[in-house]
RNA sequence: UCCUUGGUAGCUCAGUGGUAGAGCAAGUGACUGUUAAUCACUUGGUCGGGGGUUCGAAUCCCUCCCAAGGAGCCA
């Protein structure tokens, strides 16, 4: 029997009136002779040419939109425009069958909507292929990135007793049982009969162990799993997502926005080089789109003029400080056109806000550091003038926050003071003390939303398509 | 969680008080170098669920569920 052949091979090949065998899923069937076949290697289908004269009937009819088919047959130059190649089939397969009454992915255009409630089915059309294809090139070159860079891959906890860090809303991990748990003394729930002897969640960070890491490595950084419980339905959250978050020691606010800048470019770059079919099929798909909208909605670049304008330019950076003093002499807030009024300094910005930092004025992305110590986490390290922290948060055009870094307070009785005030229980933390107690030093770190990164390089527009199976409220599918 | 807009055939939608429609898909047939093929015919609906108003409700009211977009929270 000859060996199988990729179609992503096949159509870059001139080796004609060979031999070839190809398996994949039927895209179309057209005329009752040309098979679209796709593998899955690529986002192009080989064209079956099927001599419908010499087939059965009965294996015809079997050949529908998702059929799965193992195709024997003659590699030849197309004599049709559409494509340089074809297979003359001398012996189809069905390897599966696929009900064309039942199938739900029709030979068209399905709206995004539609398809998340297929999210078992979506990979199969040309836009989740695109969209994964893209998802794994980023992922993969995020730890070539880091692993250039020699730092070491962590894999911190998913599941957490730590309750402290304030990121957010937390699910319980838990295998007491629902109907009749134990109870203390005085009526609450008795946690020391529970699995782990304690209380434990699945986990909002993996920051603070990196740090710990971090604190012998030098520098390590961490891409796994992240769980909020927050009841948030936006196009930007999810209860479920994958985080990037390396911890540098010895390192300042300066070095952290350098390696979070760097390491944008680096894997916007890899994208760009590594999936070029997929980015232009992507950047079609947003064109086409953007022609639905008003004019005035459209954006000014298309995909890849936006990528290739974020890989060319230096970042934007300022001080919180400086970005209110911005917003307040803004058109908007001169015009009182936004929602929220900047009017003094120290309120959190809101997404308009950003939005217009961003968007209206900057037009690139823009880092804003030294935010007021009072909107921002305590283990963020105090500025010298007492007011502002040693933050950065990385903002994108579209996306809003894609990275919230910091310096961390490497300063053991400061950093106490800090989660006095702001009620942190400092013996459940004990071990995180301990680092500030032992050869502290100072470091620095960021956490990266890896779907919004993914949104941002693929031009999707909710964070439900860039995840295969995305866990929101009200919704566990799959 | 809040605000806004929606939920009608497998999909995308029209129908705004008088008894259910289109295009596409699917089925049947024709045609055969097509490119989401084309042409003809056919099938297909508890109009999101429940309750109410009315002689009569897809249409009006109440309520619940779900979706999209925005806000908050954040990555």
């Amino acid at each position: 029997m000859i060996k199988r052949e990729k179609i992503k091979d096949l159509l870059n090949s001139t080796s004609f009136n060979t031999d070839v065998r190809v398996m994949g899923w039927v895209r179309t069937f057209r005329n009752n002779q040309f098979i679209a076949l796709n593998d899955g290697s690529c986002m192009g289908n080989i064209q079956i040419v099927v001599d419908f004269n010499n087939t059965p009937e009965e294996l015809l009819k079997r050949i529908t939109t998702g059929a799965a088919l193992a195709v024997d047959g003659i590699l030849v130059a197309s004599l049709g425009k559409g494509q340089k190649v074809d297979i003359k089939a001398v012996n189809i397969e069905i390897l599966g069958d696929s009900n064309a009454e039942e199938y739900p992915l029709q030979p068209k255009k399905h709206s995004l909507e539609f398809l998340r409630e297929k999210a078992h089915l979506r990979f199969r059309t040309n836009t989740f292929n695109a969209v994964f294809k893209v998802r794994h090139a980023l992922a993969f070159a995020i730890h070539q990135f880091f692993n250039e860079k020699n730092f070491v891959y962590m894999h911190t906890p998913v599941i957490t007793a730590s309750d402290a860090e304030g990121a957010g809303e937390m699910f319980k991990v838990t295998t007491l049982d629902f109907d009749k748990t134990p109870r203390t003394e005085n009526g609450k729930v008795d946690f020391s009969e529970d699995f782990f002897g304690r209380a434990t969640n699945l986990t909002v960070s993996g920051q603070l162990e990196g740090e710990l890491a971090a604190m012998a490595f030098g520098q390590i950084y961490t891409f796994g799993p992240t769980f909020r419980a927050e009841n948030s339905n936006t196009t930007r959250h999810l209860a479920e997502f994958w985080m990037i978050e390396p911890e540098v020691a010895f390192a300042d606010l300066e070095n952290n926005m350098q390696l979070a800048e760097d390491m944008m470019k680096y894997v916007i770059n890899y994208a760009l080089s590594n999936c070029q079919e997929e980015i232009a099929f992507l950047n079609e798909r947003l064109l086409e789109e953007e022609k639905q909208k008003p004019q005035q909605e459209r954006s000014e670049l298309s995909l890849v003029e936006k990528l290739n304008f974020c890989l060319t330019n230096e970042f934007e950076r300022l001080t919180y400080t400086e970005a209110i003093q911005i917003l307040k002499h803004s058109k908007p807030n001169q015009k009182k056109q936004f929602k929220y009024l900047i009017d003094e300094w120290g309120a959190d910005l809101q997404s308009e806000h950003e939005r217009y930092l961003v968007e209206k004025h900057f037009k690139k992305p823009v880092i804003l550091t030294d935010y007021p110590k009072d909107i921002k986490s305590f283990y963020m390290r105090m500025n010298d003038d007492n007011k502002t922290v040693a933050a950065m948060d990385i903002l994108f055009p579209g996306i809003g926050e894609m990275i919230g870094g910091s310096q961390r307070e490497e300063r053991l009785d400061k950093l106490t003071k800090r989660m006095d005030e702001m009620n942190i229980p400092q013996e459940e933390l004990w071990w995180y003390l301990d680092t500030r107690r032992f050869g502290s030093a100072p470091h620095a770190g960021f956490g990266l939303g890896f779907e919004r990164l993914v949104l941002f390089v693929t031009g999707m527009t909710n964070i439900r398509d860039v995840i295969a199976f995305p866990r929101f409220p009200k919704n566990a599918d799959f």
